[in-house]
DNA sequence: AGTGAAATGACCATAAT
DNA sequence: ATTATGGTCATTTCACT
């Protein structure tokens, strides 16, 4: 079991999900603490895996990927072996940059980037659609990021 | 335009991906460059917008969100002011972490997470069946998170 | 390379259980 | 007493010029 979070984890949390490199200095400043708790703080939080790891956020046409997509997969009913088999060489894909499994009409939604349409094609063509056990591949181009990936919201109390 | 990225703006791409909190000493290290040019080029990559920020990954069962949904919203065709109000109440809504707009069948693409099924649904219900413009709402719980937000692949060249 | 700031660990204080 | 909180100080390491 996990320890119930404190306010102050629940503040540094906020804070750093808003801004991942803050200096812990800075950091204790704003949610009201001293550095050495503050830090205390962060590294147990880390241990105990409510936070998961850090992460620069790029932009991805500045890496040359003019194509984001979200491609909806359905599976054929198969043996469980074959699922993994299928997913584990989905989560090998460069392209893939994010997949959940889903309960409902479709199985599979991936989120995809790629440099250009004829890079794109040819990733849903002979990657995807080849994949032994995929009944159904669709997919819609991302126009806009109406909200791209923000903090997940601390509530105050649990 | 943007200058051209450097095999070690490459490299520090890639490390600060995996690790947003490792200090400027490690990451001159593992990319081969002595702390000051290292240093320079990171700031530069933000001053450029390549790196649009840092963000601390955080488990959302650990702040109860026990449930975690795609929701796929069709729209009425209407006038642009509509679309505008619309796309503007969904960036409000905590349970949104992310919203991309769609070509295709779907126009926009939700990314919810809520505490439990009984708020998923008073979510669903009231605040999002209820925009106005909105024909179509389909909700698609999340089994699992196979891949879960992975770093975007940082080319060799451009 | 040098200086001011930050990280980090050892140790202490207080309060609630 | 124990557990959880936060603080102070001293030392090492880092950021940045």
């Amino acid at each position: 079991m996990r320890r119930p979070l404190s306010p102050s984890d629940r503040r540094i949390l906020r804070v750093l999900q808003g801004d991942g490199r803050i200096t812990n200095a800075a950091l204790a400043e704003k949610v009201g603490l001293a550095a050495s708790p503050c830090l205390r703080r962060l590294k147990a939080l880390e241990e105990d895996g409510v936070i998961e790891g850090y992460r620069a956020v790029v932009n991805r046409k500045a890496l040359g990927f003019e194509v984001e997509a979200f491609v909806f997969i359905k599976l054929e009913q198969s043996e469980p072996g074959w699922r993994t088999r299928l997913v584990d060489r989905l989560k090998g894909y460069d392209e893939v940059i994010a997949c959940h499994a889903l309960a409902g009409e479709v199985d599979l939604i991936v989120h995809a980037v790629a440099r250009d349409l004829d890079s794109f094609g040819e990733f849903t063509m002979n990657r995807l659609l080849t994949l032994p056990g995929v009944a159904d591949v669709r997919s819609s181009f991302v126009l806009s990021a109406i909200k791209p990936l923000t903090p997940i919201p601390v509530p105050e109390h649990d």
